[in-house]
RNA sequence: GGGCCGCUAGCUCAAGUGGUAGAGCAACGGACUUUUAAUCCGUGGGUUCGGGGUUCGAGUCCCUGGCGGCUCACCA
């Protein structure tokens, strides 16, 4: 007995059929798995070519994947499928020849193979432009039978670990991710368009920083020094600031150890942009205006169905100091509590959990979380933020225990958060301390200091505004998702046991 | 992590109170020159998620483990 393939008594019928049949391909000297593979057209320029007359009785070379097969006696159809578009196949004997059409099509070709064909597109009787197969060559035998053909993939961890088979199977599920890409594009377009560079910093970093997050932690051998997965780009784009870049973004991954819901996945893709010589005023109108772009170019309006709302994405969003909020929503006016064990006591009076261990800002944010963003479905900025929360922001200037900073909801999600940065080396190095006695309180996402970060501002940092947006939370909403792991392709499941 | 729900043929789903596990699609054999969820005739296909228990008998009831979904908590 060897490691080699199971021997043909232990695969299941449907599988031992293809085999049997790659046998056949094989005694007959076809190649099921050619090298190379001759096309005139994709799908999609083969119909746009056909359409424009453009091709009269010229065969066509085309390929894909056979993903409906009509047998019959003399004659019969198919649909082929590839990266383009979907086209009919009407395969004839008189016109394949007897012996390829009885021996190789029918006999050997199975739903799900790969295959080029070749000849004239026509229109059939009911109207379909179909390619009308004069030649027909395997590129590659599939060996395992095809989804339902009707009903597709619905088993979620299914389509989650064989995310292949969700997408060969659910058109609409590759409609998503061509609709991310879409929405990546436009988001580096504008930004680029608006005189920003974009950038790439270390996701393997020694200090952590830019957000409140547990990091995941990984190891150098050689250098025998632990190191964080990045949680955030800031620290980093701002030191590009002091560089003398005034508009810089990036795009990528950021990693968060913390829990996995329908709006959290471990990692996922953050856009960050800083912008010199403006504040958070400024880049609320500048949210406002991507955003309006993003949807505009990729749904084609400012207004996209969302569940059973439609969202609203046209300028300007609706501006709410946070205090005000969450006052409205519960009635805890939290200026009236100057330190956490007087909001915990008032929390507790309305019954709401409220941990011995929090800090007035968590527990703040938690009143944000559990009042307020549920209900936030239009897009809307919440502004002024405390300081505690807030260690990279900079202090309005008639309120030292508020920051400049805004987060933007939609859907009942926050999709941005956002402030004018703080660029005193002075304050910020108070604010890291500050943050560290919260650390040493039992805090695992307070901000750690970053020495280096503050040498840099105190080199002197132009006045900023800055931004980070969830890439996957902005998918959702314009895919119509409620689900983040339906908008990212290969979503963190746990090992199959 | 808590609560609730789910896991049956390759896929989508059925199987009152425990009593021989079924259908459609897919597959296999046959008919069929304008079909498009093709149609018609015939055939095969199961560790009912794993393990244990109760019972004459378990897909079904009990215990336990795995994975997943929804939801709450936590977080972006």
């Amino acid at each position: 007995m060897t490691d080699s393939a199971p021997s043909s008594q232990e695969y299941l019928d449907q599988e031992l059929a293809r085999r049997q049949k790659l046998q056949q391909l094989q005694a007959k000297g076809i190649d099921p798995f050619p090298a190379r593979v001759q096309r005139s057209h994709t799908i999609a320029e083969a119909l746009v070519a056909y359409e424009a007359g453009q091709l009269d009785e010229t065969p066509v070379q085309l390929t894909g994947r056979l993903v409906a097969l009509r047998i019959m006696g003399k004659l019969s159809f198919g649909h082929l499928q590839d990266g383009t578009g979907r086209l009919q196949i009407m395969v004839r004997r008189d016109l394949l020849g007897a012996e390829r059409y009885n021996d190789f099509f029918k006999k050997l070709v199975d739903l799900g193979d790969i295959v080029a064909v070749q000849g004239p597109m026509v229109t059939t009787r009911t109207g379909e432009i179909t390619c009308q197969v004069t030649g027909m060559t395997l590129l590659a035998k599939s060996l395992r039978p095809m989804p339902d053909k009707w009903h597709g993939i619905k088993d979620p961890e299914v389509r989650q670990r064989q995310r292949y088979l969700d997408l060969l199977a659910n058109p609409e599920v590759r409609q998503v991710f061509r609709t991310r890409a879409a929405i990546l594009r436009v988001l580096r377009s504008y930004l680029d368009g608006e005189g920003f560079l974009e950038v790439e910093t270390p996701i393997l970093q020694s200090v952590y920083g830019g957000a409140a997050a547990e990091p995941f932690v990984t190891h150098h051998n050689y250098l025998r020094q632990d190191l964080y997965l990045r949680i955030s780009f800031e620290l980093y784009l701002k030191r590009l600031l002091v560089g003398g870049y005034d508009r810089v973004y990036e795009i990528g991954r950021d990693f968060r150890n913390e829990g996995i819901s329908h709006k959290h996945n471990p990692e996922f893709t953050q856009l960050e942009f800083y912008e010199a010589y403006t504040d958070y005023v400024g880049v609320m109108e500048r949210t406002e205006a991507m955003l309006a772009t993003v949807a505009q170019e990729v749904t084609g309006g400012y207004e996209v169905q969302w569940g059973e709302h439609i969202l609203n994405f046209r300028p300007p969003w609706p501006r709410i100091p946070l205090r005000q909020a969450i006052f409205d929503a519960c009635g805890i006016d939290y200026n009236e509590y100057p330190d956490a064990d007087s909001l915990r006591t008032a929390m507790r009076a309305l019954k709401i959990d409220a941990p011995i261990e929090a800090t007035r800002g968590k527990l703040i944010d938690k009143l944000l979380g559990l009042f307020v963003e549920p209900n936030l479905i239009q897009p809307t900025f919440l502004v002024d933020y405390p300081v505690d929360v807030s260690p990279l922001a900079k202090k309005k200037v008639d309120d030292p225990l508020t920051v400049e900073r805004f987060e933007g909801f939609v859907g009942g999600m926050e999709i941005c958060n956002a402030f004018s940065e703080l660029n005193d080396p002075i304050d910020q190095l108070q604010r890291f301390i500050d943050q560290g006695r919260d650390f040493e309180a039992g805090d695992k996402e307070a901000h750690p200091v970053d020495e280096d970060y503050v040498n840099a501002l105190s080199y002197g940092m132009p006045p900023a505004g800055g931004f980070g947006m969830g890439i996957d939370r902005l998918t959702m909403l314009l895919t119509n998702q409620t689900n983040i792991r339906e908008v990212i392709l290969f979503p963190h499941l746990r090992p199959e046991s």
